[in-house]
DNA sequence: TATTTATATGAACAAATGTTCATATAAGAA
DNA sequence: TTCTTATATGAACATTTGTTCATATAAATA
């Protein structure tokens, strides 16, 4: 009989991911699973707009704007400059612009 | 005052996406928003393996390998091969595993 | 055919998600 | 200060999602 008491970890390969890095990849790409934030990534890719630009540029709600814009900026995925009242908002990592880039060209096809 | 028929596609520029690449999109980046799907699919990146090894390696229950397994075969992303009862899975996928890997050292650094 | 092994399926349930609505905050203008 | 404009926030709600459990199917073998 085998033994049972080898762990998992001493018998295995680097074949899982620990949790920390596993939180934070399915954390980004969540951020592109949504057709919504996609939409504003997209958008954001080619200018920087304020909320109720984006809005309008897409049809959407000042509040649902307000909210993705919210969970895309913990993910430092945009950021924002102010003028006035207003907030400009911008894309902050290429490497997702890029990925996002690339899918949608792999989409097409 | 404006002409307020104007159709938001003939006021605006190439900044928005078609609802089927959309979907595509979304879709493909959902595969990999959540972290058992991720695990599924690191796992296969190294070689095959059958539902009940990827269960026994990952410590998941067979049913819930067994629905993320279709869940991965709809989008393509996974293939298999019978050897008599057992089904071996692999990925099948190329731009989608560079993603991953792409994304799972990223989120290291 | 009956049994065993491997996998798939579907209903049920809890948890997570995305939008809406109402309202709060913040900054500039009157 | 009051009003207006731009944005953020939070509760409520419906929908989606992922897992579990029980069971069905499928192939091989006795």
């Amino acid at each position: 009989m085998e033994n049972e008491f080898i762990h998992q970890e001493e018998n295995s390969e680097h074949n899982d991911l620990d949790d920390e890095t596993l939180f934070l990849v399915s954390q980004t790409f969540k951020a592109l699973s949504d057709p919504t934030r996609i939409r504003i990534l997209y958008l954001l890719s080619h200018n920087e707009y304020s909320v109720n630009e984006i809005a309008k540029k897409l049809n959407l709600s000042q509040p649902t704007v307000s909210h993705q814009l919210r969970f895309l900026k913990n993910l430092r995925l945009v950021k924002y400059r102010r003028e006035g009242t207003t907030l400009y908002y911008s894309h902050d990592d290429d490497h997702v612009m890029h990925m996002l880039h690339q899918t949608i060209e792999h989409s097409k096809h």
